[in-house]
DNA sequence: AGGATCAGTGAACGTGTGTTCACCAAAGCA
DNA sequence: TGCTTTGGTGAACACACGTTCACTGATCCT
């Protein structure tokens, strides 16, 4: 529980993280299931069995990889909350946001995206199980909105479910688009923008 | 172009469908990207160099299983628009139909989903072509809808788009539902039915 | 009947894989 | 200073993989 450091922490944290980098970026180009343990060793510039030194599989470094892309997600989403301007026009500034955020952090959405639904057990269980605190997260934000303020927090839930499932859906679509195609973007974030309308119209006839 | 067949070319179309069948199974349980030459052509009980006999590559069988699962798929929404009672309660219908139609394919299902995103380059952009064009098919019957009419064709396309993107992630649950649940399987389908009902509602007051 | 065709065989190859082990040298600590 | 701890090394292993090749025997065609 010591807040000094030694040298040699250090150096154990810095190739942690390279492997972890490592491994990032071979998912991002052929999927996390089909990276091996010894890719993920020789592009972090380390021999195979110094691996085990950090983990003990590369499950383990899957669960890892979930752990530290959830923190950056979570923590850019605190960001957008705190602008004033997002709570005004949560609508559009959404829409613009998400597609700034996929693109700024591109490695991170695509391997949610990604070992969300294809890769190995272990990892797609806990995506599943952070998203699922994103859905309920959102579902307390959402709580408060007029129209829903008086739902039941079933409704609640499934909308908020629809909204994230859209969100990931979205996502997907940056993620898989070519680079350098503000054409495309464009397109995706107003396509984004005017389905969240869409649902967001049906609130105030909705009946349980 | 002869209706007659040979019975060599009646068995090369049998160990041909049992490469595709066994692909399937494997990739039920372990994905497609995971799922080796070797594997196949054991489990359809044949060595692998036959393999050979049937496809180029294992991103060949993709390709062809990716057919033979739209196929069937196809097949079983025309069967269902042929249904009387799906065109009243369209809603209620689908949301019935969806979970249903999931459970008895659920091998078909499940490819589509998981590969979509997470497997081979060439499978992953086949299945988006092919949800791309369920999407214009969903447009056509979608646009007739009252409220609908009127709208610009990109407007129809998004929201056909919105409900094939809430399909597909329905399949998915229903897909990833543990074994003999019921009770599992209403939730979905009742929460599929909401979100339907929900965005539908949206409809007759959406201005472009 | 008899030669041509061809789906399926079985063995072999080179390569990449996960995992193990004894070993080393630098950092930590007494 | 000297002993211990430990992150990283390099070689070795047994195994699964994709692919090749000459082959076999049943089916087809004339």
């Amino acid at each position: 529980m010591s807040d000094v450091v030694n040298a040699r922490q250090l150096q154990k944290e810095r190739t942690r993280s390279a492997l972890l980098t490592a491994a990032l970026e071979l998912s991002q180009e052929q999927g996390f299931a089909q990276t091996s343990l010894r890719q993920v060793a020789k592009r972090a510039g380390v021999v195979p069995a110094a691996f085990y030194r950090h983990f003990d599989s590369m499950d383990e470094l899957g669960l890892a990889l979930v752990e530290r892309c959830f923190g950056t997600l979570r923590a850019m989403i605190r960001d957008a909350q705190r602008d004033p301007e997002v709570f005004d026009h949560i609508i559009d500034a959404s829409a613009e946001i998400l597609v700034e955020a996929v693109k700024n952090n591109k490695a991170d959405f695509a391997f949610v995206a990604r070992e969300r639904v294809g890769g190995s057990e272990v990892v797609r269980e806990a995506i599943r199980h952070e998203l699922d605190l994103f859905v309920s997260e959102l579902a307390v934000v959402l709580a408060r909105l007029p129209n829903i303020e008086r739902w039941s927090s079933e409704d609640v839930h499934m909308v908020s479910r629809l909204f994230v499932r859209n969100m990931v859906a979205n996502a997907e679509e940056v993620v898989e688009m070519p680079e350098g195609r503000p054409d495309l973007e464009a397109q995706i974030r107003e396509g984004a923008r005017r389905q969240m309308r869409l649902i967001v119209l049906g609130f105030k006839d909705w009946r349980s």
